[in-house]
DNA sequence: AAACTATTCAAGAGATTACTTGAATATAAA
DNA sequence: TTTATATTCAAGTAATCTCTTGAATAGTTT
């Protein structure tokens, strides 16, 4: 039946779209390049994997249109081709987030683990603003910032975190909080942080448990 | 690293979804439980799998929490397990169509060739509406029929067109269509109701056409 | 209990995937 | 032109995936 086919041959496609993304690397690697263009190597050094490997997974993510390229000189840059990739990568980790025991696992292993992560609570953050000794970092999308935020706060969106690492004092300490403690933005921004040589931490819970808590909040 | 582990574990963790979702009989199996509640039987049957394989592809959506089942006497009924699995389902629909040209190609090809489609142009259908010809099928969700249709035409959602079948009288011709020539709800509608023995046939373009081409319109 | 049914489990064959290694291209610099 | 650099190509290996087949399990009916 040629309806059955096509149906067949069509679902056969987007099956392409799901093989693309059925690969942890290539995931890692479409998450760098949705921060903005960048080449090759730039990739290769930041997922740790060889060169060829990673050309060889940027490929499979150019046939099945997920990223684009454009050759500069020597170097071949990539970026996410459209935004509905981003909606989709979205989609698939709020899926893997909601679902998976296995990614609340490992989020609340990673998050309690005290030399990895070592979470502030609210009370005792609030001591260190005071003696300015912190810099509160709010890492969600500048809506949600405006909407209110932890006192003294200064808002950079994960997206936009490392062109905006000049806001932030390397002494400092640095404190991040997002939406709450399933949300991995928070801890992502002290992993980032703590890579490019950051005294970071995250704040226990998010804003909303921070409001809900009764402490202070402030607004654009 | 640890934070570096972290996020290679998170990633893949999240591949597992892409995982789920790189197979096309998968991909198939998932839609038709995301118009109902269907048992093992009933899915082998439609998808032409045999029951065994079947089973292990629903093990493999359940493990990845895409699909839920529980059990009733002898039977098994899996279904979608949460609403955001459909949106993941969209999103992986939305940029396969609109980034892999396979899917184009296919598409054009089916819609367009004679004996599986034949497409019906604009004043065509309007002469065959007139004589109370043909039923006009709009396969759309429910809002965007309200917000403007072509006139005289029924809305059947395609996620619920196995549910309203009785609207639609066995002999009458029906035309279904959609947004727009790139949209597949409407050639989807024509392959299920043409195996469901209707006389069935697909409009040329969709709504946004339509309405462009300075055709009469009808609102809710 | 015995027979039946829907589903799952287990093992195996063939295809596909991920990664490595070393060579091949293509562009830029000397 | 020669040399250097960034990327891609190609071949090979180990692991994984899909489907088939036949048996095992769990629940229903007789």
């Amino acid at each position: 039946m040629s309806g059955t086919n096509f149906k067949q041959q069509l679902f056969a496609q987007f099956a392409r779209i799901g093989k693309a993304m059925s690969n942890g690397n290539r995931l890692e690697l479409l998450e760098f390049i949705a921060q903005g263009e960048r080449s090759v190597e730039e990739l290769a050094k930041v997922s740790g994997l060889t060169v060829a490997n990673t050309s060889q997974h940027l490929q499979q993510l150019r046939q099945t249109g997920l990223v684009a390229c454009r050759k500069e000189g020597l170097k071949v840059y990539y970026r996410i081709s459209d935004n509905d990739v981003l909606k989709l990568f979205g989609a698939l980790r709020e899926v893997a987030e909601r679902h998976l025991d296995e990614v609340q696992e490992l989020v609340r292993h990673y998050l309690t683990s005290k030399d990895s992560l070592e979470p502030v609570a609210h009370a005792e953050l609030l001591e260190r603003v005071r003696d300015g000794l912190v810099t509160v970092l709010d890492v969600r999308p500048n809506e949600e910032y405006a909407a209110g935020h932890v006192p003294g706060a200064i808002n950079i969106p994960l997206s936009e975190l490392e062109e905006h690492l000049d806001e932030l004092e390397q002494g400092h300490e640095v404190i991040a909080y997002c939406r709450g403690p399933h949300c991995i933005l928070a801890f992502e921004a002290v992993a980032r942080l703590r890579e490019k040589g950051f005294n970071a931490h995250r704040l226990e819970d998010g804003y909303p448990e921070w409001q809900a808590g009764g402490m202070p909040t402030e607004k654009e």
